[in-house]
DNA sequence: ACCGGTCCCTGTTAGC
DNA sequence: TGCTAACAGGGACCGG
């Protein structure tokens, strides 16, 4: 399940191997895998084909390769399942198309960039860019303050550095909800997942259902922080163990897998204290923790 | 404006 | 063995 981390390595890849390549054809095998676009496959061929890649850029889990003239994009989310793959020039060794290759670029140096996904969640349009909210930067590899009108609503993610963390605290505890309902809304702080929302919330010590309204600034400052030490040391790990011939990410069974100490480990001996790690269900999927280290908010407790 | 629930989608796995 | 249900989950959307 690509996060942060992963799209991040995405982004850097395709900033190695796409930029001043020019788009020949584009092949959609899967029609709702350009749904986003109003005029579906037809936008997304008429918009695309014949138009240079100038940037790669990301925000959260948005990806987007900047078209020439910088007032447009190709706007990519891989969802749960989605992959971007670089195919080297020359015949396709595969003697049959991947089952989940749903879109295809041809570029002008015989290469292609295929966009594959199994579970279907992931999604490639081009759109048009804007002025960001605050006339900074747009996110990583941005060289302009331009971002997709899709992403406007997207908050500043956990590694940019213009994010103001003292802001993010203020509005998380804001809100009326739990830490990781709060962590997991893009609009507040974006890139957070529940892999690495879990890894945060056990690192920093504290329970997902922890009211935001109680938690104290220093708690969530805390649970921010942990956050983002976790995704950075993910992404130096899947920065350097990625062939560099392929911008290739498979969060569910890639390199950032081992080093989790929670997330899928139900039943295993919690690193600091030894606790078996539960799981249990919360917003419709799962959240591991450590029952010692992370106990659950009692109702007038705090 | 905010908040929580629902749905989209496919392949794998668990359980009867 | 064969079927069904559960599960994985980001984000748009909707009703309260």
């Amino acid at each position: 399940m690509p996060e942060l981390p992963e799209v991040e390595t995405v982004r850097a890849g395709l900033a190695d191997h796409v930029l001043g390549r020019t788009v020949l054809t584009v092949q959609v095998y899967r029609e709702s895998a350009a749904r986003r676009a109003p005029g579906g496959s037809i936008e997304l061929v008429s918009r695309l084909r014949g138009r240079t890649f100038v940037a790669a850029v990301r925000r959260g889990k948005f990806c987007w390769l900047t078209l020439d003239g910088r007032d447009e994009a190709l706007l990519v989310h891989l969802g749960m399942s989605g992959q971007l793959i670089v195919r080297a020039p020359g015949p396709d060794p595969a003697p049959q198309p991947h089952p989940h290759l749903r879109v295809r670029l041809g570029l002008d140096d015989g290469s292609a960039l295929d966009f594959i996904d199994q579970r279907t969640f992931g999604h490639l349009t081009v759109v048009d860019l804007e002025p960001t909210a605050d006339g900074l930067p747009a996110g990583a590899g941005s060289p302009d303050d331009r971002i997709p009108a899709p992403v406007g609503h997207i908050a500043r993610d956990l590694l940019d550095p213009h994010l103001d963390t003292g802001a993010v605290v203020a509005r998380v505890r804001a809100r009326r909800t739990g830490l990781k309902r709060g962590l997991l809304d893009q609009t507040l702080v974006s890139g957070v997942g529940n892999i690495y929302a879990d890894e945060g919330l056990w690192r920093a010590r504290l329970h997902y259902a922890r009211p935001t309204e109680t938690a104290r600034p220093g708690e969530v400052t805390r649970l921010l922080t942990a956050t983002a030490e976790v995704m950075r040391e993910a992404l130096a790990v899947g920065g350097t163990s990625f062939d560099a011939l392929y911008v290739n990410v498979n969060g569910a069974s890639g390199y950032f897998d081992r080093s989790l100490t929670v997330y899928g480990q139900t039943g295993r001996p919690c690193p600091r204290c030894g606790t078996a790690i539960r799981r249990d269900s919360f917003m419709n999927r799962s959240s591991f923790s450590c029952p010692r280290c992370q106990p659950r908010p009692r109702h007038g407790h705090w």
